[in-house]
RNA sequence: GGUGGCUUAGCUCAGUUGGUCCAGAGCGUUCGCCUCACACGCGAAAGGUCACUGGUUCGAGUCCAGUAGCCACCACCA
């Protein structure tokens, strides 16, 4: 019996018998026409570059028990999961490897190098995903997309069209965040701040026509190239008399007027500011209002061009050294100071972007802000935790519009085309663009080269999954019938902006719907020191190896377990084993629910009960009568069950796997499981140990139910043992545990936790004075409370054996001149006898110390009743619940009282 | 500079609308146990002026204001 079920439970082979099987199976493809309500989630598509890291694992995870929760409820679920294709990301990776051929993707050309990156997609685009099956996932494989699949880029193409014909596309010559590493320019959202320590060079910029200079701060020298005037304000007085005069530009020595302008702050620096346009988008608005030439000193790579004289092609960093020093030779550098400011890197490079000049295409985002804040705000969706809501709209008002265009090749082509007349239009194809634009067939076009930012197709996500303009024409489709607006959304929030926000724009947009009605937003994951996990700092283990060591289901439970809504998620990581010792919570819990289990089915088999399932509860009910234990137990899983429910609804994660933690861990196992071996015990009688055993499956069965959700595989592997169902069938198909109000009782419950205490109060004694644990107590237990004296009388048999005691006698009356350790709990007295002789010193210090804190818990509950302002102020069941106190309290402590006069006597 | 969050036991954190017998858990520490499901376990113990100041209230860890420290996001002047 020993071999049948082992003794730790192994996660590895039950969870991938189980995937395999539900693969098998396909139990988790959706269905639109199934007339059960819907309820779907979008998987947020990882980059096809991305690898598996605990923000997923998260993530997944918190999506993965919704989709169950829901399933199990009776809802037709459908979870849209996909990957996108991550423009910058996966072009830079495949660059790489051609670097390696020592190829570039210039000498492979446009057509050869996205048949390139095809070929690597199909090779590892497919990783990321198959990694999170190991997870456990239940999501509706048969749906996958991939944010390049034809029908997603028809819907691209049909968006950017009709947002151009609308105005709301447009091209323009602006200054961008350019990425000289990836050469293309980037959108505000991926640049992000950083404080870095720079020094600020104070030049010399001498006056065409005197030996005089004015000085000029800067902390970028390499840009005096593109220099194109000084700006001063007109009302400062220092300057005023300059203005209109020429000034050398240091190095180019070129002539540069001096100009009033606001922007010029007097009390910074010098007060004198030096205007390049092309390299600072504040320059550039003073020289749009000045009629200022521009000057593009900078290549595209980052390097200096020609405007650079003798620094022509040095790269920037490298140039501004050798300009300095130039500067330095020629006396032009009057100072230079530490200066600490804020510089934008590129989020994907992690290189200093360059404000650069380009045509990019941009999004008018004013309008699409305005509809996609409304939903928000008037509760249509709601953010978890709420606070997000208030960053969400102040983005939302204060947004610039968003550069689409993309130096790039992989991504979805900028659909215009270009006439050579310099017109151009966007259409759907040459032949299209032709006729808007008017011009003869035989008129030759040329399309945009550039592609479109990634997030233009991810913000069609709510869409394209659904197959929205799949073909370019279908408006509708039987899946965004059932599933639009999909339930919930859960992810971080680093892409509040890129994405959520961005969602809700373009499905109010071109749908008029609410993309989602939930969105909840994920803990940060960050290690000891508070850091966020990253492969750099090395803090980042490998979630398939921690799945490996721990079990999916460990993984998921820890993970749920320690992600509060709203707060960080702090794990020690061991950065030299890459280990997460934190996950031995989830674990020991599964390891734990495997041995109840392992209790229950050597139980099962010893009594040879025949079903092959636990039938429910109310079928049980009438069968027998059930113990005192029986219906605390039962009383505890309704309460539970409420509380699961209402935890999930509210995304109280955290709180769920707590729950269930609580409940299995204390109350059924430390508990049920105890005193549920005396209640075998106790007869020989085989159909009420059959029945005994019926029930405790069924709690059981119900548990299972409960965590199914966190622990998908252990609780199917668990429930198919015990419900002996063949293997097609699943618990994720079960119905999840309903709240029946009436098997709550309170007074069950409230009496058990006296029993509880007085258990624990008597394992205390024992431990205080040393009894060994191998032998057995004599007891005698006594109230005068008749509600307590049956429950101690219905319990005998379980405190007998819980605190391993020989003989118990529980009275209805006081006890005179026992031998005995004394002790009193909530109006139970307890005397532990003994033959030894009693350390009388010690058990008086015992019984006062006890005496005192009862005396002062009666004082505060006397000033409160004494209190009119309390009587008069308070709700009538606070004051009642305060008398009940205080009733309960002094009669406990006219007991130890006694004791103590007794012990005074000795 | 703006906004939001955090500050409770040695560590990591719970504490849902203010009131349930001294504010809870896990880890760690100490003591005792291989008690016939589980040592990934069982029983027990020690450990907290709930950051600080003031206010509201009959009553505050819980609500409000201020102070300090930490964190995140947004903005950003050479």
């Amino acid at each position: 019996m020993q071999d049948k079920y082992p003794k730790s439970y192994a996660p590895g082979q039950v969870e991938k018998k189980w995937f395999d099987l539900w693969q098998r199976n396909q139990i988790y493809v959706a269905s639109a026409d199934s007339p059960k309500p819907g309820y779907s989630i979008l998987m947020p598509p990882p980059n096809i570059t991305g690898i598996l890291h605990f923000g997923h694992v998260l993530n997944i995870t918190i999506q993965d028990i919704y989709i169950r929760w829901k399933r199990m409820q009776g809802y037709e679920v459908c979870w849209f999961p996909g990957t996108d294709h991550a423009g910058i990301a996966t072009q830079t990776r495949v660059e790489k490897e051609l670097a390696k051929e020592g190829l570039t993707r210039y000498a492979l050309g446009r057509e050869k190098f996205l048949e390139r990156v095809w070929k690597w997609k199909e090779e590892y685009g497919g990783i990321i995903l198959r990694q999170l099956r190991e997870l456990g996932i239940s999501c509706d494989w048969s749906r996958t997309l991939f944010t390049m699949d034809e029908s997603a880029s028809n819907a691209v193409r049909e968006v950017f069209i009709r947002l151009f014909d609308e105005g709301l596309i447009y091209r323009g010559k602006r200054i961008i965040n350019w990425s000289p590493l990836s050469r293309t320019a980037l959108s505000d959202e991926e640049v992000e701040f950083r404080e870095v320590k720079e020094y600020l060079y104070t030049l010399r910029y001498y006056f065409v026509d005197s030996e005089d200079y004015l000085l000029v701060a800067t902390v970028r020298p390499e840009t005096i190239f593109g220099d194109v005037a000084v700006a001063v304000n007109p009302n400062d007085d220092r300057y005023k008399h300059f203005i209109g005069k020429q000034v050398h530009v240091p190095l180019a020595n070129r002539p540069v007027p001096v100009i009033a302008d606001d922007y010029a702050d007097p009390t910074f620096g010098t007060g004198c500011v030096k205007i390049t346009p092309a390299h600072d988008p504040n320059d550039f608005e003073v020289g749009q209002r000045h009629n200022l030439p521009i000057i593009n000193s900078i290549n595209p790579d980052g390097t200096l061009n020609e405007y650079a004289g003798e620094f022509c092609g040095l790269e920037r960093f490298e140039a501004r050294k050798k300009i300095v020093e130039r500067l330095v030779e020629r006396n032009l550098i009057e100072k230079i100071e530490d200066y600490v400011h804020n510089v934008g890197f590129s989020q994907r490079g992690g290189e200093p972007v360059e404000p650069y000049l380009s045509d990019q295409w941009f999004v008018r985002m004013k309008p699409l802000a305005e509809i996609a804040l409304k939903p928000v705000l008037d509760g249509r969706i709601k953010f978890y935790p709420k606070h997000w809501e208030k960053t969400y709209q102040h983005w939302l008002e204060n947004v610039r519009d968003w550069c689409i265009s993309r130096q790039l090749w992989w991504g979805h082509r900028i659909p215009v085309y270009y006439a050579p007349d310099g017109r151009y239009t966007a259409a759907r194809n040459e032949e299209e663009a032709l006729a808007k634009l008017g011009l003869a067939k035989d008129v030759p076009l040329e399309q945009d080269p550039d592609v479109l930012d990634t997030w233009f197709s991810s913000w069609l996500w709510p869409l394209t999954t659904m197959r929205w303009l799949h073909d370019g024409v279908t408006e509708d489709t039987p899946d965004l019938r059932k599933f639009l607006p999909t339930d919930l959304l859960v992810t971080a929030p680093d892409i509040i902006f890129f994405w959520v926000a961005r969602m809700i724009m373009a499905t109010m947009k071109f749908k008029n719907q609410i993309p989602f009605k939930d969105v909840y937003f994920t803990s940060t994951i960050r290690d000891g020191l508070g850091r966020k996990l990253s492969k750099s700092l090395g803090n980042s283990p490998d979630p398939l190896m921690i799945i490996e060591k721990y079990g999916a289901d460990a993984t998921r439970f820890t993970m749920t377990y320690l992600s509060p809504l709203g707060q960080d998620v702090r794990m020690e990581i061991d950065v030299k084993t890459q280990d997460i010792p934190s996950m031995e919570i989830g674990r020991n819990f599964a390891n734990k629910i495997w041995n109840a289990a392992r209790f229950l089915l050597m139980k099962r088999d010893m009594v040879e009960l025949p079903e092959c399932c636990p039938s429910n509860q109310e079928k049980q009910l009438q069968v027998g009568e059930l113990s005192y234990a029986d219906r605390w137990i039962l009383s505890r899983l309704h309460s539970t069950i409420l509380k699961v429910n209402r935890n999930l609804e509210n995304y109280r994660i955290n709180d769920y796997a707590k729950l269930l933690y609580d409940f299995v861990w204390r109350d059924f196992c430390d508990w049920y499981v105890e005193i549920l071996k005396v209640e075998l015990k106790d007869t020989n009688e085989v159909s009420f140990n059959q029945a005994l055993m019926r029930f405790a499956l069924d709690i059981f069965d119900n548990i299972l139910r409960l965590i199914h959700p966190v622990m998908p595989f252990i609780s199917e592997e668990i429930w198919h043992l015990i419900s002996r169902k063949p293997e097609f069938e699943s618990i994720s198909l079960q119905p999840f545990p309903m709240y029946i109000k009436d098997f709550i009782d309170e007074e069950i419950e409230w009496n058990f936790e006296i029993f509880q205490l007085v258990v624990e109060e008597i394992r205390k004694l024992r431990n205080e004075i040393g009894i060994d644990v191998n032998k057995r107590i004599d007891l005698i237990l006594n109230t005068q409370n008749q509600e307590l004296f049956s429950m101690l009388v219905q319990n005998k048999d379980a405190l007998s054996f819980l605190v391993r005691a020989n003989e118990v006698k529980i009275l209805d009356k006081s006890v005179e001149n026992v031998r005995a350790i004394s002790s009193v709990v909530r109006e139970v007295e307890i005397h532990l006898l003994i033959t030894s002789d009693i350390d009388i010193s010690k058990e008086r210090e015992r019984v006062s110390k006890e005496i005192e804190r009862l005396r002062n818990n009666i004082d505060s509950i006397l000033s409160k009743l004494n209190n009119t302002a309390f009587l008069g102020k308070a709700k009538p069941e606070v004051i009642e619940k305060e008398k009940a106190k205080l009733e309960s309290m002094n009669e406990t402590l006219s007991k130890l009282e006694k004791l103590f006069a007794r012990l005074s006597e000795l």
